[in-house]
DNA sequence: CCCTTGTCTATACAAATGGTAGAGATACTA
DNA sequence: TAGTATCTCTACCATTTGTATAGACAAGGG
């Protein structure tokens, strides 16, 4: 599951995504439009400034903005950042590797081969989609539901 | 990620699944050969016989086996059962559907329509995969690693 | 200078996770 | 029927993680 700060994170970024072009948007305009906890958001966006993906602006008509342009912001980018990595497992991570606890020998494990191949899926689509993409709200159900 | 109790889930049976026809398998064989603290392997293996994966024989010569032929226990079954949902976010689940906190209506949520196509893809590529299936232990790596 | 707005560090608190203890229930075997 | 091997169940505990808040501080603009 991604945590509710990863949540809160995207929606956050695309709230400064759809509103590129209008100047610094305030913490508390997204806070209440993205119906998130004020103080966690202040927490939220210190973490994209300096992550270098939002930028902030203080004083008077001070705010926050997307450091890149939305296209540049894929998914992916964003889980990676806040979640360390996409995979399911720490010892199939690309980007975050970690060797599992109390595991087999890696060459030996299929859960890890199996992991392996979903997070390369994963990224596939993640990689796909950035924050100036419309998306597609209710998909169709791609597989029957038996069993 | 998955959380370490399902990942030795996923161990222990695929463990049964290797020795199927071999009679029942001692809960401190699986443990040993498996690398699983053994009493953490008690609760895990009593959850899977409840759930109905799995037999056990009490007594001497007693153990555990499948109670499905293994290329009938798909990987996203018991990642359903384990951990509830394939899904990312809760309001994304096909199987245990919970309302986000925190949330926006659902049907402007973009992130829910990402993560919703996402789940579809994840479990077409779970559904296919059996504990009876040979698994490629190092996937040769889909995407390019830029960015 | 003062108001507005962002920054930073420390905490509080709840829930989930990983793991253990130990008495009890069955089943086989002698 | 005793005895031993084996699984079963409830409760419990410690640690980590996740969510959120408090409050003092820094900086920019008028």
């Amino acid at each position: 599951m991604l945590s509710q700060k990863t949540r809160y994170t995207i929606r956050a970024l695309q709230h400064l995504a759809d509103t590129v072009g209008q100047g610094p948007v305030r913490l508390d305009a997204i806070a209440e439009a993205q119906n998130i906890p004020r103080k966690f958001l202040t927490v939220i966006l210190s973490e994209m400034v300096r992550a270098g993906l939002v930028i902030s602006h203080r004083g008077r008509d001070g705010g926050y903005e997307l450091a890149l342009a939305p296209v540049d912001i894929r998914y992916g980018d964003i889980i990676r950042l806040t979640r360390g990595s996409l995979a399911l497992v720490p010892c199939a991570s690309r980007n975050a590797y970690e060797h599992c606890q109390n595991c087999l020998p890696e060459a030996d494990c299929r859960l890890r081969g199996l992991m392996l191949t979903l997070r390369d899926e994963m990224a596939a689509m993640l990689d796909k989609v950035s924050l100036a993409d419309a998306i597609t709200l209710e998909p169709a159900f791609a597989e029957a539901v038996d069993a």
